[in-house]
RNA sequence: CGGGGUGUAGCGCAGUUGGUAGCGCACCGUGUUUGGGACGCGGGGGUCGGCGGUUCGAAUCCGUUCACCCCGACCA
């Protein structure tokens, strides 16, 4: 009945969120203040997202390994900026054993400390680069404000260290790293997401040069869903990162760090998740097929689950990953929802009637009702349904551009881009302003840089805020 | 840290002028059901967020504290 419903996205956008990733049973709240539990069917996507990924990382030449989760404070005091965007949210360590430790040890934000300190005694010569790690593990920050998977006091992602002989080996890196979330951005979750760089505020602390992917949910609101940092030689140089050239000289690595996490989950539910609940890419999908069997008694009983059976094992045989639904006094329709609200892709009902036609229902999930439901010959199923998973990751893709694509509009003057803010659209302007302006901006509409898109328009024009000559586009938006 | 809100069973809530705690869902047992969120009967479950006070008596009144949620300043 009613209680059953979720507060539509229209309604109230982020209550829909939050209870339907509890819902859902993809995460709930840990006790300690922001901290998250990730529910077996939320870390089951997790997996498939780790595993698109590592696969990636791999086949560029990265290996993984594990770092320490304890710093000592005086790491994070290396490198000034680092510190200074840091040390607000750290979770510190005073006592171990019972006894006042001699020096803090901070709980990791993030890793490069770390990796600096290593990579200082690892490297020694030209020889020995570049070094291409990465590692999956989770980071503390003390946020103020918390949400599940989008802002958490601890949350898991994979963070990637990098060091080179040259600038140009690691910024061949850094948006190298970036293209590899574009494409499992893309082509694993059908979230479409922009390449682009970040300004000066928004740069990570102690990067060169940051790079993320940006992606639009439902509410139009962006989410940062992964970030690549040429950082330059400031790491090098405060930890002594050093080899010896072909000379016989001694120079400073260049070093990377890339980072993706869990954040992205919220963006995947909020990008494809609607009214019935979430709405999972097939790639990703920890079940892509359900089964219901359907029953009135034993006798109908044992002529369906022969027929489930069967076609689960030619799914399973061919990589679908399938779920029959087998429990008992629930009745299908509850399960029909139930499924819709976990967002499997395919749901596959198989009762008497099929039985004896030879057929199965197929439904979509991400065409609700009558529409995405059609009746199928039970014969060459398995290919049947893999063209169906196609289809739908296809269309999920499809639908979430078409959506951001309507969401942004130019901005050629500073009144039609407040208009343009007010309106909740992401704004795409000619942009010479300073960090000041930027800044002002933020004040004034609550948008922010979000990126300057590395796909830019040819020439220049007159900044949206200035009227001075442009040589580059920056898309504003409110952001998560 | 500023503003707002909420704490009563696993979840959602009710609880009147203070009188010793209830409803729906979920859960357990049982029978009938089952192609879009089934129903009957029978059950189990609560230091009313914590502490202190007023009172013969507090979920209710007073004080204090904590937690969580939402909105702002900072962030993947």
């Amino acid at each position: 009945m009613s209680e059953y419903k979720l507060t539509p996205q229209s309604e109230d956008f982020n209550e829909w969120f939050n209870t339907l990733v509890q819902r859902a049973d993809l995460a709930d709240y840990g006790p300690v203040r922001g901290t998250m539990i990730i529910k077996p069917y939320g870390w089951a996507l997790w997996e498939n997202i780790q595993q698109g990924l590592d696969k990636r990382f791999k086949a560029t030449g990265h290996v993984n390994a594990g770092f320490p989760m304890f710093i000592p404070k005086s790491f994070l005091e290396k490198e000034a900026k680092h510190v200074e965007g840091f040390s607000p949210e750290l979770a510190v360590v005073t006592i171990g054993g019972g006894e006042e430790l001699a020096e803090p040890i901070v709980v990791r934000p993030t890793s490069e400390t770390l990796a600096g300190h290593a990579y200082a005694n690892w490297i020694k010569s030209y020889r020995d680069l570049p070094v291409l790690i990465n590692q999956w593990n989770s980071v503390v920050r003390w946020e103020l404000r918390t949400k599940l998977f989008l802002r958490t006091a601890e949350f898991w992602w994979q963070e990637g260290h990098t060091a080179h002989a040259t600038y140009e080996e690691a910024e061949t890196e850094t948006r190298q790293m970036l293209d590899v979330y574009h494409d499992f951005a893309v082509n694993e979750a059908a979230v479409p997401v922009i390449r682009g760089r970040k300004s000066n505020i928004e740069r990570f602390a102690g990067a060169d040069q940051t790079y993320t992917i940006e992606a639009m949910m439902k509410d139009r609101k962006a989410l940062q869903a992964g970030t690549s940092h040429n950082l330059g030689q400031n790491f090098a140089r405060a930890f002594d990162i050093q080899y010896l050239d072909r000379n016989n000289e001694l120079q400073h690595c260049w070093t990377t760090s890339w980072g993706f996490s869990t954040r992205f989950i919220g963006g995947m539910v909020m990008t494809h998740g609607d009214d019935k609940g979430l709405v999972l890419p097939p790639r990703l999908a920890p079940f892509q097929v359900v089964i219901v069997p359907i029953y009135k008694n034993d006798d109908e009983k044992s002529q369906v689950m022969p027929v489930v059976q069967r076609i689960q094992a030619e799914l399973v045989a061919a990589d679908v990953r399938v779920k029959v639904d087998n429990r008992e006094d629930l009745t299908p329709g509850f399960k029909f929802n139930d499924w819709e609200l976990r967002g499997v892709p395919v749901r596959m009902e198989i009762g008497p009637k099929d039985v004896s036609k030879g057929t199965v229902a197929l439904a979509r999930r991400d065409m609700p009702g009558k529409e995405g439901k059609s009746f199928v010959s039970q014969a060459g199923l398995t290919s049947q349904v893999q063209t169906l998973l196609k289809t739908i990751q296809a269309n999920l893709l499809e639908t979430a551009t078409q959506f951001r694509d309507a969401h942004i509009q130019d901005a050629r003057n500073y009144d039609e881009f407040k208009q343009i803010i007010a309106a909740g659209e992401w704004g795409d302007c000619w942009w010479a302003g300073s960090d000041a302006d930027e800044k002002r901006i933020k004040e004034e509409t609550g948008a922010t840089t979000r990126c300057f898109p590395l796909a830019q328009p040819e020439g220049t024009s007159q900044c949206m805020l200035t009227a001075q000559t442009a040589n580059e586009v920056v898309l504003f938006a409110k952001a998560y």
